[in-house]
DNA sequence: TAGATTGTTAATCGATTAACAATC
DNA sequence: TAGATTGTTAATCGATTAACAATC
């Protein structure tokens, strides 16, 4: 099952899957059917089972899928197993703001990175959550991305800033 | 032409046509060929002609495109040509930076009504872009909807009130 | 075993693509 | 007219659906 692709129409669906089995566990279910888990993401049992399909066999015929199980196998498929690195770029009021929102971290983001311009800003330590990062210059952005393999970029300028870096490259 | 249902995988890619054409105009272009508008919207340039062809013939053979005809009649067939009302509840920090955020207004978003839980807060008069409006009580928000047509609501409301409300109907 | 529900099949439906006649 | 580009056709591709054999 590793090797085949899985179609772009299911991978869309996925994450809705994985936020209602995440509910449905936190609810206290244990065990959920097709029917059931359809319903309540909004699209019919055939199509359903037919996604999860293309990710293996996780259900029991005649019983229907382990939540715990099946939300894990999800995850697994999306990258939801390990954190997704996050630089930040801009620490304003809005780039403080995100950093420190715990909801990043709950759903496997993990700010690894921040910069800013502003040379009074460069070099201080800022708060993330459960850590404290130092805030570099845009000079050392590639090799924070290299080194903690981070995937995401937010930017937190002034827009009329963004403007003109992107027409200054 | 106007008859027809136009399929739900190219009313998703209008809002690009769209987004890309305003841009070109404010660049200066008067007309586009389907193969120039289709790479900066990243999708084919047969894909676009097709889209295109559900909404009417609005181009001219060996030319293109006008932008200016173009924009409008994509902006028609998606309902922006007379503003959308929306209506906030909760006027926190969150729901008063929105207000007065002119994004929203240039964008074809008009608010037509505030609402807020709290007697203070109830009667005051808030600046809107360009009007003021009174803060009403959630009591009133089915005339308000009624009196405005507004179809949008955006919930500006602490996370846990949310979610208490929902299970206290 | 009997009832329930999955995983898969095959048919249908809708979207994409390449090619080109129409026509400015 | 000649060159360019649209709008449309027909073939291909991918997604959805209903039905049901497999099996817990």
């Amino acid at each position: 099952m590793s090797g085949r692709a899985i179609p772009d129409a299911t991978v869309a669906r996925l994450p809705v899957y994985h936020r209602v089995l995440v509910s449905l566990a936190d609810s206290g279910s244990h065990t959920v059917s097709s029917e059931e888990l359809a319903t309540a993401c909004g699209v019919t049992s055939a199509k359903l089972r037919k996604d999860l399909s293309y990710l293996g066999s996780y259900g029991t015929r005649g019983v229907g899928y382990d939540v715990q199980f099946l939300t894990y196998q999800i995850a697994r498929e999306l990258g939801l197993t390990s954190p997704w690195g996050v630089v930040v770029v801009g620490l304003g009021n809005l780039g403080r703001a995100l950093v420190s929102y715990r909801g990043f971290a709950s759903r496997g983001f993990q700010v690894v990175g921040l910069i800013d311009s502003h040379p009074d800003v460069v070099g201080t330590v800022v708060s993330v959550v459960d850590r404290r990062i130092t805030v570099q210059s845009v000079d050392n952005l590639r090799a924070i991305v290299a080194d903690n393999d981070a995937r995401i970029g937010v930017i937190t300028t002034p827009a009329d800033f963004r403007c003109c870096r992107s027409r200054r490259p």
